[in-house]
DNA sequence: AGACACAGTGTACGATAGACACAGTTCGAC
DNA sequence: GTCGAACTGTGTCTATCGTACACTGTGTCT
């Protein structure tokens, strides 16, 4: 069994031997719950299985490995898309969608991480792309085109969660103010933005200012064409 | 000796005891070497102490701990920016720059995952956000919209280099053909996306379209000021 | 000259992912 | 109804990894 079999092969059928006591969804919630409570270092098979009752060596009877395990996490996290129908256009669609999904990986910061490097796509992950997509139908864009709007908000919304996910942000900006502490003079516009910034700019406004950015550009690609 | 020490730190002066015989520097080159061959996995203290001649527990006189060597590799990997001088206006200055911060990390693919997750800013990536921050000097925005533009500018590189790091284009693509062979009802708005970006659509087209987009939109944001 | 600080080594430990053999359990075929 | 095959959970074992610690040798400062 492989991760693609894991993530969409069908529940399986009635079986021989001794009924499994755990589902494969077990396994995803309890490694979700240690992720959310202590971070993805603490997903161990050990723990996941603890807080299931049952020994390390059973979890393997329902995952390959310890990477399927966080893939279906990741997928199980992320959950189904909201519905987009009761808005109106291309633009609200894509803006509320962007903002669904930063509020679902924000819930489970880790899952950020954990996305990183080459993996396979879930089943909720192709539907949150399925959604999108069909609200940039019929907007003059190719394929291609569509999908690399796509790409750019997520891009956006995983970038802005990865950022402040375990770090506050006002740690951050401890950690910049003790590097810059004396080293002002080499980075003299990271110091200037740093200053004119400090009053507002919290996450969620560089998240939507961004967001916006994105989706003006492209209302002003569709215009030119 | 923490992270903001070893990427800040002054390099040290006359000391008793015998020399040396490596340098941090040292020590990142060979992570670096190792990353780039055999990815981030094949980066551990055993192997990068081998490349270099001496036991394990040597490199640990000059890095406090693999966290901060991964810290070290990445800064040093990253490099310092290309100068922005000759190039005129805010916006072919960004462009120039997003497209020089691609090429430095699609050569070292393994250094956009492991900058995942909370981290310290080294002295080559703060210089990028300085030459960044400079070249949007004297824009009608204040210093967290600039930050927010060079976050969305960089965001979008790194989901773009990301996406095709180790998984080569074919590969995603016959990935996503196994996976929607039978379930293309399910998702008949990603089909048609795949359908008709077949031909054109590589990685670059990709990222020079989310790039001009982002900058598209930031354009008309100052025009509306 | 001698003390001290520091470099590299060797050994050891705890945590982790995972292989494998085994005992008990349930279903299907006869 | 019985028996065998398939399957579940367990226990044991191994390889790998990061890192702590004690030790030996070396170069510099007093």
């Amino acid at each position: 069994m492989d991760v693609i079999e894991l993530l969409w092969g069908e529940p399986a059928g009635p079986r021989r031997g001794p009924r499994p006591t755990l589902t494969v969804g077990d396994l995803a919630r309890a490694g979700i719950e240690l992720a959310d409570a202590e971070g993805l270092a603490a997903v161990t098979m050990q723990r996941v299985a603890e807080a299931l009752g049952v020994t390390k060596m059973a979890t393997y009877r329902y995952v390959p490995g310890k990477d399927e395990l966080v893939a279906l996490m990741v997928d199980t996290a992320l959950g189904a898309p909201p519905p987009l129908d009761d808005l109106d256009g291309w633009r609200p669609k894509l803006r509320a969608w962007s903002l669904a999904m930063n509020e679902r990986m924000q819930a489970h910061p880790w899952s950020v991480r954990a996305t990183a490097g080459p993996r396979v796509t879930g089943p909720n992950e192709l539907t949150w792309a399925e959604v999108a997509l069909a609200a940039v139908d019929g907007l003059a864009l190719d394929g291609g085109q569509k999908m690399d709007v796509i790409v750019a908000l997520t891009s956006q919304v995983r970038s802005l969660v990865e950022q402040t996910a375990d770090n506050s942000e006002e740690r951050i900006s401890a950690t910049w103010m003790t590097i810059l502490d004396g080293r002002g003079e080499r980075f003299p516009h990271v110091v200037a933005a740093l200053a004119s910034s400090a009053r507002h700019s919290s996450r969620d406004q560089g998240l939507t200012f961004g967001l916006d950015r994105i989706l003006d550009g492209v209302e002003l690609y569709l215009s030119r064409q």
